[in-house]
DNA sequence: TTGTATGCGTTATCAC
DNA sequence: GTGATAACGCATACAA
C-alpha cells in the first residue's frame, strides 16, 4: 500500500478568511460580514428579529403558538442568517435525538442490506438519521450494541435471528427502563413490537407450486437450529403437506444459511431421492444449485430448486432461481413506522396502554427457471 | 398484509414497578432502591463518591488529572451506579458527537455494502457510532445528505463516483466552514483526503494474465462516463498494453455498472472478435457471463472474462469469475483512520498545516475459472 | 490536586 | 401571544 501525499500547494484562487483569534466575549453576532453560517444561534435570530429567544424558538419549533406576522418574520430572519438549530442543545432538553438505530448480523448479506436500505429510506423521509451497526453474526455483540447505541437514539430496530430468548427478554427490560422502543425484525417476542415475514404462507405457495408440477417427494434444506423463521417454515411445510394427497416431505437437516451450507445440502439432495428441494433461503439454494451442477444433476430437468427471500443474486444465476419474494424494503419501512408508533404511544398513553403490535409481511412465490415438471417416476402409490 | 395485535394480556410473571409520579424536584438521587439506571448523572456520582462534580468529571474523562486513589474510587462508584454520560450534554460543550457518517449510492450494491461493513467495524473499534445514508444513486441527494448530516457528526466519508467536480468543490468548502472533515472514497480531489483503489495496477495484472494465456485481442467493457475509476482503468489499460507486443485493446464502450449493463456488453463481446474481455466491475462481468452463456458462447473456452472488485457473487456463478480483488473492508477501515487523522490534524495544527493525505489501496488479481488459454486463432501478424 | 462557578443552545415553565 | 428565566448534564477556566 503506497502512501501518496498530494500537492503541497495551498489553494491559490480565493483567499479563505480564517479567524486567527477566538472570540470568547458575549455573543457578538458574527452575522456582519459573510463569515460563514457557523455559530448562528437562536439568540442571534431572536435579536435580529426583535423578539425574545422564547418566541424565536416557538416560531421555529411550534409555529402555531405564535402570531402569523411574527412567525413569518422570524422564519425569514432565520433563513437569511442561515440558522441551524443545535441538535445537542435540543436533545439535552427534549431527550429526543432524531436518530434511529439498526442492528444487523451482517451488512454484506443481501437480505439485511435490503432491509437496511428500506429502513434508511423511511427514516430519512421522517427526518430521522440512522445509526447502523453490524454485529458480525455474534448475538452477544448484538445485545451489547443495542444496549450501547440504545442510549443515543429514539428507537432501535434489531435483526437478530439467533439471539437466545433470554437475552432478548433482558434487552426488552433494559430498553423499557431506558424508555427506548425496541422493534424486532423477523422474530416475534412477547411484549415487543415486531415485523415478521409470512413464513407459512410462503412455504405453502412453494409446495403448491411444486406439487402442481408433479413433485411428490420434496426435500427441505433447513436453516440454523434455533432460528425462528426456520421453525416457522418447517411448521408451514407440515401444514401445507397435510392438505395434499400423496406428498412426502424429506427433512434434509439444518444448514448454515449461506452458500457453503448449500453445497453440503446439495449432496443430500442428490442422495435423498427427492425430485425437488425447498431451501431455507436463497443463499442456501444457490449453493445447492451450484453443487448439483457440479455433480451433473440437471436443474430443473432432474431436480427442481426453490429458494426464499428473492435476493438480487437469485436472478444472476442460471437457471434463475424460483423463490419466494419477500418485500424487504417494505419490511424495513414498516419497521420504522411501527417503531415510531410504538415510541409515540409510549409517551402519549399512561404506563403500558396497549401491548405493542406485530405486523405480518406478505410474500409471493416468483417462478423462474429452476423449477420444472417432475421427472417421470416409478409410481409407488396407487391413485 | 395482515395486522396482528398480539396478546392483550400484560406480563403475569414479574411485576414491573413503573413509577407513576414524575419526580421534578432537585436531584433526589434515585440510587436508593433499584429503580433503574435512568437519570444517573455525574452529580450523583460525585455526591456518592464524596467529591466535587469537577473531580468526578475528570476522574472519568481525564483520569490523569486526578489522584490515583480518588480516581479509582470515583470510577468504582460510577460503575456501581451504572452511570452513563449524557452524550448530548457532552457534545454541547465539546462540540464532538462521537459519530461518523457514511454516504453511499446504494447499500444493496455489494461493493458499497463491503465498504460500509469495514467502515462500521473500524468506527466501532474507535468507540464511534456510524450514521449511514443511502443516496439512491442520486448525486444531488448525496450533496444534500453530506450537508445535512455533516452538521451532526465528527466526520463524513463520501462514496460518490459520479458527483460533478463542481459540487464536490462546493461541499469541500462548506465542510471546511463547518469544520467537519470530509473524506472521499475511490475518488481523489484537490484539497480533500481520500482513499482510492489502485486501478492502473489492477488492470495491469488482468492484462498480463490474459496476455500470458495467449490472448491478443482484448475487449474492455467500461463503466459510466464521468466515472473517475473508469477513466483510470482506461488509462491503465493503455499503459499496460504499451508494454506488450502484438496486443490490441478494443473499447466496447460505456455501460451502467450493473448486471443489466453486462448483458448489453455481452453482445458486443460476441460481435467484437475478441477472445477476452475485461469488465469495469464484477456486476458487469456477471452480466456478460450470463449473456455469453445464453448465446452459446463457451467461457472460458471461447472467451475469457475478467471482472473487478471481487464481490461475493463472483464465486457464486459458474464458471467462477476471475477478478481483481479489492480489499473493500480494509478500504473502509483505512478511510476511517485517515478521516480521524484529518480531524485531529485540523484541531492540532494552525489553520491549514499540511494538505490532507491520500491513501492508495493495493489490489490483486485472483484467477478463477472464467479465464483460460486463448483459442487457436488465425494468426495475423508474423512473429 | 481539587473545588467553585460559569456557560454551551435550546426548550419548558411560568407569569404577564 | 409573548417575554423573562430556569433548567438539561457536562466540561472547563480559574481560584484555592
Amino acid at each position: 500500500m503506497t502512501r501518496d501525499c498530494r500537492g503541497a500547494v495551498p489553494h491559490a484562487g480565493t483567499t479563505v478568511a480564517v479567524a486567527p483569534v477566538r472570540v470568547l466575549q458575549s455573543h457578538s453576532s458574527a452575522s456582519s460580514g459573510r463569515g460563514g453560517t457557523v455559530g448562528v444561534t437562536l439568540r442571534d435570530v431572536a435579536r435580529a428579529a426583535g423578539v425574545s429567544p422564547a418566541t424565536a424558538s416557538r416560531a421555529l419549533s411550534a409555529p402555531d403558538l405564535v402570531a402569523p406576522a411574527r412567525r413569518e418574520h422570524v422564519q425569514q430572519v432565520a433563513r437569511e442568517l442561515g440558522y441551524r438549530p443545535n441538535r445537542a442543545a435540543r436533545e439535552l432538553i427534549t431527550g429526543r435525538t432524531g436518530n434511529l438505530c439498526l442492528v444487523v448480523p451482517d451488512l454484506e448479506n443481501p437480505f439485511f442490506a435490503a432491509v437496511a436500505k428500506g429502513v434508511q429510506a423511511r427514516a430519512r423521509a421522517l427526518g430521522l438519521a440512522l445509526l447502523v451497526a453490524d454485529s458480525e453474526e455474534d448475538p452477544r455483540l448484538e445485545a451489547e450494541l443495542v444496549a450501547h447505541l440504545g442510549a443515543q437514539v429514539d428507537g432501535v430496530i434489531l435483526c437478530s435471528p439467533r439471539m437466545p430468548d433470554l437475552d432478548l427478554e433482558r434487552l426488552g427490560r433494559e430498553v423499557l427502563e431506558d424508555d427506548v422502543p425496541l422493534l424486532l425484525v423477523n422474530r416475534p417476542h412477547e411484549g415487543l413490537p415486531s415485523v415478521v415475514i409470512d413464513n407459512t404462507d410462503g412455504v405453502r405457495q412453494a409446495v403448491a407450486h411444486l406439487y402442481a408440477l408433479g413433485h411428490r417427494r420434496i426435500g427441505y434444506a433447513g436453516g440454523p437450529v434455533g432460528s425462528w423463521s426456520d421453525s416457522q417454515r418447517r411448521r408451514g411445510l407440515e401444514h401445507a403437506s397435510h392438505g395434499l394427497r400423496d406428498i412426502e416431505v424429506v427433512d434434509l437437516g439444518h444448514f448454515p444459511p449461506v452458500f457453503g451450507g448449500g453445497v453440503a445440502a446439495g449432496d443430500l439432495v442428490a442422495a435423498g431421492g427427492v425430485t425437488a428441494v425447498l431451501a431455507h433461503n436463497d443463499l442456501l439454494a444457490l449453493g445447492i444449485l451450484s453443487r448439483l451442477r457440479a455433480r451433473g444433476v440437471a436443474v430443473p430437468e432432474q431436480v427442481s430448486v426453490v429458494g426464499y427471500d428473492d435476493i438480487p443474486a437469485a436472478t444472476l444465476v442460471s437457471p434463475a432461481l424460483t423463490t419466494v419474494t419477500v418485500p424487504l424494503a417494505r419490511l424495513g419501512r414498516t419497521a420504522v413506522d411501527l417503531l415510531i408508533e410504538a415510541g409515540s404511544a409510549r409517551t402519549t398513553a399512561p404506563p403500558s396502554a396497549d401491548p405493542p403490535g406485530s405486523v405480518l409481511i406478505g410474500v409471493e412465490l416468483v417462478v423462474r427457471a429452476s423449477t420444472g415438471v417432475a421427472p417421470a417416476r416409478s409410481s409407488e402409490a396407487s391413485g
